[in-house]
DNA sequence: GCTATAAATTAGATAAGACTAAATAAAACC
DNA sequence: GGTTTTATTTAGTCTTATCTAATTTATAGC
């Protein structure tokens, strides 16, 4: 029934689930080729081959779909992802610009067993070190429907910064220097044309839209 | 310089270092075939591959023998098998039984930045879970040539276990029941045709040779 | 030293996953 | 609606690592 996928099989599968989050479209081959840094030609051919295994819909210019197999895969790989950066950050003392590398690699060859070691160490978490959500044991996502990104706050109100979405190391690690980590209070100050104008403890800044749109907030 | 090997040629190059341990002749195609379990054919290939690549030393019905730098890469990739190894069985709580097939892959995806907080973490040990030598940061060996087997010890002679040289998850499992075990006291009571009668704690066995002889001994 | 057996190599096939270049389909433009 | 641009697919090549079958070389027995 599961005659074992490959790694190249694995992040395929990941990311159109990844890219199918931003929208209900099927996910196209460009917007996969891009994420993925293999040309176009390539994800056509993989596609089809994920196809005939039944884990996506792919019909020729058309795009592709998870189908619910394809889907729980999907989920499989992010939990393992997912647990690994924690795993890393939180027990050894990795930062969190350098644990998606790392994960990146492990997710595909890590057993059931460790996968459920590791998740049993850090207490069955259901956020890694981005505030990312960690599909259950039974790859349910847990609920985030509370949090939104800074570009859609309105002035004046507070929060505590709950997720950021991008895995880019240098953009990570600027976001440290700033102290726009994880938990940190901030208050909006202004939503301006160029940018979110933010006051974090003592700071104040102005968030290109481009950075603010991935900041994500739980507001009180 | 380093053009990054793949997992396949990670695996040749270690398991000719392994065999190399045995004797000092070159390591022969079959016997390589038959440890890595793939045909005798594709073992040929791989040895010309790295031959190429002045990891080994290769010609045709001679058998391989690694280079300095083949040497290397394998005490590289042995580190890591061996400090994954004692990481799953001392910090999460694997049996010595199950670390073997899990290390096995980790081995080659690891960054040198999760096999330092690795070592670290362990206080940069010398042994793994079987005894086996861990090879330092700069990848020399600790000194062991104070162990023998069990089959090369006098009767009367006591100690405890220091290594055991097997992989096999079910002799591993079938020595622990029996607590034969890393640092189990034990007495030679005698050496037979076939095998070794062993005192441990209050129970006696006789040991058939295949098994006394992957059992090493630090004798006092 | 010849012969039988065992070991190793060669030759050719296959599968996975990437690529380039060319062809085709879809979308956007006016 | 025809034309240009963009996206996608097809066709064919390459690399890596296997395999099987056939051949060659080495070794062991007598
Ligand atoms: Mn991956
Ligand atoms: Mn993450
Ligand atoms: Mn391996
Ligand atoms: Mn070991």
């Amino acid at each position: 029934m599961t005659p074992k996928l490959t790694e190249s099989q694995e992040d395929y599968l990941k990311k159109i689930f990844l890219l199918s989050e931003k929208h209900d479209n099927p996910v196209s081959a460009l917007d996969i080729s891009e994420h993925l840094k293999v040309k176009p030609a390539s994800v056509t051919n993989m596609l089809k081959k994920l196809s005939e295994l039944n884990l996506v819909d792919y019909k020729p210019y058309y795009g592709a779909r998870l189908t619910r197999a394809g889907e729980l895969v999907a989920l499989e790989v992010l939990r393992h992802h997912r647990l690994l950066e924690l795993y890393l950050s939180e027990i050894l003392g990795f930062g969190w610009e350098e644990v998606h590398e790392e994960a990146e690699k492990l997710e595909h060859v890590i057993s059931e067993r460790l996968e459920a070691k590791i998740a049993e160490k850090l207490g069955h978490p259901t956020h890694d070190p981005h505030g990312d959500p960690i599909p259950s044991a039974d790859l349910e996502l847990p609920d985030d429907s509370h949090r939104y990104p800074l570009t859609r706050l309105k002035v004046g109100q507070k929060g505590f910064i709950s997720r950021v979405t991008t895995q880019d190391t240098d953009s990570l690690n600027m976001l440290s220097r700033l102290n726009l980590t994880l938990k940190a209070q901030l208050e909006i100050i202004g939503q301006e044309r160029n940018g979110v104008r933010v006051e974090v403890e003592q700071d104040r800044f102005l968030l290109p839209l481009e950075l603010a749109s991935k900041i994500w907030v739980e507001t009180h």
